[in-house]
DNA sequence: GTCTATACAACGATAGAC
DNA sequence: GTCTATCGTTGTATAGAC
């Protein structure tokens, strides 16, 4: 991936990307799927995944009922149940779905980034447009995480962790690099999480404003910077009125 | 409430603002609520409050069962449905208090605060340390909200917009009073909030790392102040290494 | 591989004794 | 004002016909 992103051009990378990781999960866990035309499978299963959030996401993974889910994938139940084993395993293939697409993701970063300054920026953009790409998968994680199974809740919670890493990492290279305002890294890492995250927990807020996700990214790292950059950009923009 | 706020005078006002209220809901749902004896209702009604922020906190409010509060509260089902009428209005009874409680607390402010900096601090203070104080409700609200039914959400989507447009106005002072860099005001707040509302949803995150509100508080104020004054303090303060 | 019909547990809520 | 016992409903999951 260039240091330089856009979004569009990243949605597609991604959409390429599911289709291969619900095979994948469809391999893992063959023992427990009893239907084994492969394609039969997939197709079937990244409709069951799909609506499962789409319904989770309005009323809540507990109270999607399996039979809820069967009227609207047109699934019936006992053929559901070939695919699903129970409402606890789909849950299981469903995070699995997301933290792959993540752990993908983050592998694409370019190797080395020329200083800490555009890694800040590649950082918080990557963040901003798998979030986008793949928003219902992470309302759901972020909602839904306190019901989850103490092992998938500490997966969930490491990856909270992991990805402020990034940022206090970077952090602390623009400090090294005396680019940065001197401060303490890991709390500004923290800060700048919950900005991401407002991102995908309200969209409505976002596009009743008509900020789409470039936008939003643009505006962030202005302010992003302006807070941590020790000389910030001097054209302060004056905006006109609504 | 002076301009300079402690957490723990601040919380002392809460305390017993919260027993006002929960008195102030009993009044108001007595036609609702078969038990007559003011002092005996007004108590347990106070505990029944508490369990279901409680126990909705860890399990959801859909998946908390009418028979865990009764267990948890001591009180049986047939007499826990002498104070609530039913598990929807419980959960109206509820989320009434928080509001009513917020909207106390903003009725504390000081009427005049001598510039837009000052203002912006205490706006940020007060909003961390009302959450602090109370936590589960602020927690639940957020959590829950797109399970209410249209009115309740309705009201709490408003109180989100609201508690932004406070800070929003500050910002257009303060970049009337030429103290603060020229930006969009609604497009910042929106990104000050889910920075504030940090502190309430992730306190696992905050307990680890051996932060308080009051050190919460002022590393906010400190990060969004250079973001927004448009002379940031000069002491950077050097950081020492953990 | 998919369907309909059904088993069994847990839910919200109420009746009636005390 | 509080209790125990019970109603009808809805949930997850499965059996057996096709």
């Amino acid at each position: 991936m260039p240091s330089s992103i856009n979004y569009r051009e990243f949605k597609l990378q991604i959409d390429a990307l599911r289709l291969e990781i619900c095979r994948e999960i469809y391999r893992r866990n063959l023992d427990r799927i009893q239907v084994k035309k492969e394609d039969v499978a997939v197709a079937r299963l990244t409709a069951i995944f799909n609506r499962t959030l789409e319904i989770s996401n309005q009323v809540g993974f507990q109270a999607m009922s399996v039979r809820d889910l069967s009227e609207r994938t047109n699934i019936s139940m006992g053929a559901l149940y070939a695919y699903i084993e129970s409402k606890d395993k789909l849950l299981e293939m469903v995070l699995c779905m997301g933290r792959l697409a993540a752990a993908r993701v983050m592998a694409m970063a370019p190797l080395e980034l020329p200083d800490a300054r555009s890694q800040l920026r590649w950082l918080l953009r990557a963040h901003l447009y798998l979030t986008e790409a793949m928003q219902p998968w992470f309302y759901f994680s972020y909602m839904e995480t306190k019901y989850f199974d103490r092992d998938a809740r500490e997966r969930a919670i490491e990856g909270e962790l992991a990805s402020e890493r990034y940022f206090s990492d970077c952090l602390s290279r623009g400090m090294a690099e005396a680019i940065f305002r001197p401060s303490d890294p890991a709390f500004t890492a923290a800060l700048i999480k919950p900005m991401l995250q407002d991102w995908y927990l309200k969209p409505w807020k976002y596009r009743r404003r008509q900020i789409d996700v470039e936008d939003y990214a643009e505006k962030l790292i202005e302010f992003v910077e302006t807070a941590v950059l020790l000389q910030p950009a001097i054209e302060a923009k004056q905006v006109s009125p609504p």
